[in-house]
DNA sequence: AATTACTGCAACCGCTGGAAG
DNA sequence: GCTTCCAGCGGTTGCAGTAAT
């Protein structure tokens, strides 16, 4: 590849020319991309400048190198966020923030650009929906306590039905109880908070764990995402059988209201309750 | 059918940090 | 140690498609 770049090695002729040349901005055309395509596939990436100059391109190499990671890689997985993909976003933001690249990194195929145009357009509205901020602890709360549990519930039933198990011993059906795998994560995370001291348990994501739910995790890079941390990590109080099929749903539990009565609903904007928001399948999903 | 409002996504912009000279 | 260059990152914008009126 080196040997390509060689020509034009110059850095001051990389400036030059970029003012030199009209640089095409807006839309690629087809043509444009495949000549990045066949340019990268034949000589690799990096040096993007040079790929942009080399490759007859009339484009910036940083506009090269977009085009490339959000587009033209082989790699690349379009279409839909999975529900697994979604919990993972949520978990992955919630503990590095706007670390987009980094979310992006545990989500093969997945880029940053797309990570965070989801989190801009469903995440955000959810935010302005119940009217309070994105970064506020109640929101926080909200997506740790109920959407990320009921993301969860909804990858269990997808795995069980999809594995043509029963979903029966999922919910709690045989009873009068109507709390589901949510509730019951809620209200024992949540009673757990009674004491007056914030939820410490960070969930930590496991590649194994993840894969058992057709996640696709790659081999992390980071350190903090090793092998050695499993679901019973992620989520407390054996939380981790709710992948693997074998959590207890028949164990009491309050229900999902208890988080709602102890914010007294102030945040939901009042008569806005967070079951109806959920249940609006236009929300969110 | 026409217009307006909204949404989602692709692409750009500006900044930062690391590498090289 | 300083300067320059470049890759990468996060924030923002613009536009096309769709929904609502």
């Amino acid at each position: 590849m080196e040997a390509h770049m060689g020509v034009f090695s110059s850095s001051t002729y990389d400036q030059q020319s970029e003012e030199e040349m009209d640089v095409r901005k807006g839309p690629w055309t087809v043509e444009e991309d495949s000549l990045l395509m066949n340019y990268v596939t034949i000589h690799g990436e990096g040096r993007w400048n040079s790929v942009a100059r080399c490759a007859g391109l009339k484009r910036t190499g940083k506009s090269c190198r977009l085009r490339w990671l959000n587009y033209l890689r082989p790699d690349v997985r379009r279409g839909n966020i999975s529900l697994q993909e979604q919990l993972m976003i949520l978990e992955l933001h919630s503990r590095w923030g706007n670390r987009w690249s980094k979310i992006a990194q545990h989500l093969p195929g997945r880029t940053d650009n797309e990570i965070k145009n989801y989190w801009r357009t469903r995440v955000q509205k959810q935010a302005k929906q119940l009217k309070c901020d994105v970064n506020s602890k109640q929101f926080r709360d909200a997506m740790r306590y109920v959407w990320m549990p009921r993301l969860l519930e909804r990858i269990q039933a997808t795995t069980h039905s999809s594995t043509g198990q029963p979903t029966s011993n999922v919910t709690t059906t045989t009873t009068e109880s109507t709390s589901t795998h949510a509730d019951i994560y809620t209200s024992q995370v949540y009673n757990s908070t009674e004491s007056g001291s914030e939820p410490s348990f960070m969930p930590e994501l496991s590649v194994a764990s993840w894969d058992s739910v057709d996640a696709h995790v790659s081999p992390a890079s980071d350190t903090n995402l090793d092998n050695s941390q499993n679901w019973s990590e992620f989520y407390p109080d054996n939380m981790s059988g709710c992948v693997s099929g074998s959590w207890d749903w028949s164990k009491p539990g309050l229900d999902i209201h208890s988080f709602e009565t102890q914010n007294n609903n102030e945040w939901l904007g009042g008569d806005e309750s967070l079951e109806s928001l959920w249940n609006d399948e236009n929300v969110w999903f």
